[in-house]
DNA sequence: TAGTGCATGTAATGCGTTACATGATTTC
DNA sequence: GAAATCATGTAACGCATTACATGCACTA
């Protein structure tokens, strides 16, 4: 299942519920985002290898006037969901462009060496506004994992925000000049 | 400075110290990769785009029979670095293949997705040792903020070791039949 | 009737990794 | 004498984003 990032959310969304490519993607875009993107460009693609490969089906279920394909999960697809979420070292990427600058820090004056780890803790926050709504309008009774998922986004922007926070105090107290 | 991710890192490696494209890749590999990474095939194209800007200055310091090309900051590249250090919202990208597999986790049986989180645990403190040795093993005395992003490492790590047992201790608390 | 949402798809582009090639020097 | 390290560089490849094109349907 290294064929493409794209895969397992494919697979891990029919596995939740038949949809079509585009409700694929709002899917996506309304949960996985923030650590699993995916586009157009490699959903469409890979939907058609994927059927190929039948590990889903498809069916055109068009809704008026407007086409539209479903897709589905095959016995074989959610066998090779299963292998995927029992498989080996999950790959981990971050780049945090906030952290790069905190890094060079001290190539600024002092000062504004901290209003660095302000606008971080202010991108924390915001990032938790956008949860909190994502959490308030959970609407549709999801998933207990989904759920963790969604738990996971919140404790680690508040945790965040507070490291910044204790580091900004820490600073204070070492250089109480003004 | 939107031209390419590894612009500010170079410049930044050779705000800190002037050194060859090798060098600068070994530096990036001791600290920053893990949350900003940087391949041979960026950094000595960038560095001759770097030099015709004249933000960067080489000079050849063959060192024994060995050849070699220090680089080093031009007053033209320090300002491009302050500016981008003070510079818009910051990029934060996460892709996270064991929080994707904690997502569709209800595809397992119950057992088999709390191994999840257990899973995800133990990659936190892999990285954490890696991280201690790179503390432990310091050898020169970095400047403050180099310390603060390792620090944020090895707190981040910690936070999310222990969110892994909370969620697991939920878990087991909300379903105690074996 | 203009705008928004549903729906599918592709082409261009950009970006970054991997793998390879080359060669000297130091260390075991 | 072999292996590791220093050092520079490029070509191929894969992958993902962006932007665009198309068209229907609903609603304000």
């Amino acid at each position: 299942m290294d064929r493409s990032a794209v895969r397992p959310v494919i697979l891990g969304m029919l596995w939740l519920e038949p949809r079509s490519g585009y409700a694929i993607k709002a899917a996506v875009d309304r949960t996985t985002r923030f650590f699993w993107a995916a586009s157009y460009g490699q959903i469409y693609p890979e939907l058609r290898r994927l059927e190929e490969e039948r590990l889903v089906t498809g069916q055109d279920r068009p809704a008026g006037g407007r086409r539209r394909r479903i897709y589905r999960l095959t016995a074989a697809g959610e066998r090779v969901l299963l292998d995927w979420l029992r498989g080996g070292p999950p790959l981990v990427e971050l780049r945090d462009e906030s952290l790069l600058r905190l890094f060079f820090s001290d190539a600024l004056p002092p000062g504004e060496a901290s209003a660095l780890l302000e606008d971080r803790r202010r991108g924390h926050e915001q990032y938790l506004e956008v949860l909190r709504g994502l959490a308030a309008r959970g609407g549709g009774p999801d998933a207990p994992s989904v759920e963790l998922t969604l738990r996971w986004g919140i404790d680690f922007n508040e945790w965040g925000a507070r490291w910044c926070e204790d580091q900004l105090k820490r600073i204070r107290a070492a250089e109480p000049a003004a």
